[in-house]
DNA sequence: AGATTACTGAAGTGCATGCTTGACTGAATT
DNA sequence: AATTCAGTCAAGCATGCACTTCAGTAATCT
C-alpha cells in the first residue's frame, strides 16, 4: 500500500520546476550539491533546502563523504508515483468498460 | 513533444491534495460541481477554482449545459504525466546500463 | 412572476513556500 | 597553522495559493 502522505509529498515535492530540473540533471548521474547550484544560478542554500524535499519524498539519496554531498536519483520515489496513477488508470478504464457494457446492453432490446 | 509548460500545469494541479480527491471521485464517474463539493466540505467557490486548475491542465473536461456543469476526468493531463515519467526512467536506467558496462570491463582486464 | 438552484466573479485573508543573506562547522589544501 | 572550500542553520522577505464572503447571472421550479 501506498499512504496518502507518501502520495503528498512525492507530488509536492514534483511539482516545483527546480526541483524537476535537480531531478532530470541527477538522472544523468550523480552530482553534489554545489554542482547542482552552478546551472540553476540559484544559492547553494536553495538547493541544499530542495535536496532534503526531494530526500523526503525518495525520489533522491543522499550521502555525506568527507565535506561533499553526493546525491543520485532513487526509485522508491517514483513507483509511488506509477502506483497513482496505475491506480486511477484502473479506476478509470473500468468505469469505461463498464460504460460500454451498458451501451451494449441497451443497444439489445 | 511535451512542453514543459504543460508539465508544469500537471504536476502543480496534482500536488494539491483537495485536486486529488476531486480527480479520484471523478474516476469513479463524472459529477456536478456542487456534487463534488459535498463530501469535501469546501465552498462550491474553491470547487470551481479548482476544476479551473485541473481544466488547464487537461486532467479533465467540464461542460456546462442549463446551468450544471459536468466534469469527467480527460485521459490527456495524465499523458504528459505518464510521458514524463517514462523519459525520466530511460534515461536513469541507460545510465544504470552504461554503468554496468563500465564495472564489467573493468572487471576483465 | 417569483423563488430557488447552480454556478461565476471580484476582493480579501492567512498560511505556505522558494529564495536570500549572514554567521557558523568541519574537511581539504597550502 | 592558516586558509579556502562544501555545506548547514537561523531568520527574514516576498510572492503564491487555497479558501472564504459577498454580490451577481442565468436556468429551473412552483
Amino acid at each position: 500500500m501506498t499512504s496518502t502522505q507518501e502520495i503528498d509529498s512525492v507530488f509536492h515535492a514534483l511539482a516545483d520546476p527546480t526541483r524537476r530540473a535537480i531531478l532530470a540533471r541527477l538522472s544523468q548521474g550523480p552530482s553534489s550539491a554545489s554542482g547542482l547550484a552552478a546551472p540553476l544560478s540559484i544559492t547553494v542554500t536553495a538547493v541544499g533546502q530542495h535536496l532534503h524535499v526531494l530526500e523526503a519524498s525518495r525520489l533522491i539519496t543522499t550521502r555525506k563523504q568527507g565535506r561533499v554531498r553526493t546525491c543520485a536519483v532513487a526509485p522508491e520515489g517514483f513507483s509511488v508515483l506509477e502506483r497513482w496513477i496505475g491506480h486511477h488508470r484502473a479506476l478509470w478504464e473500468d468505469r469505461f468498460d463498464r460504460l460500454e457494457l451498458e451501451v451494449a446492453a441497451s443497444e439489445e432490446p
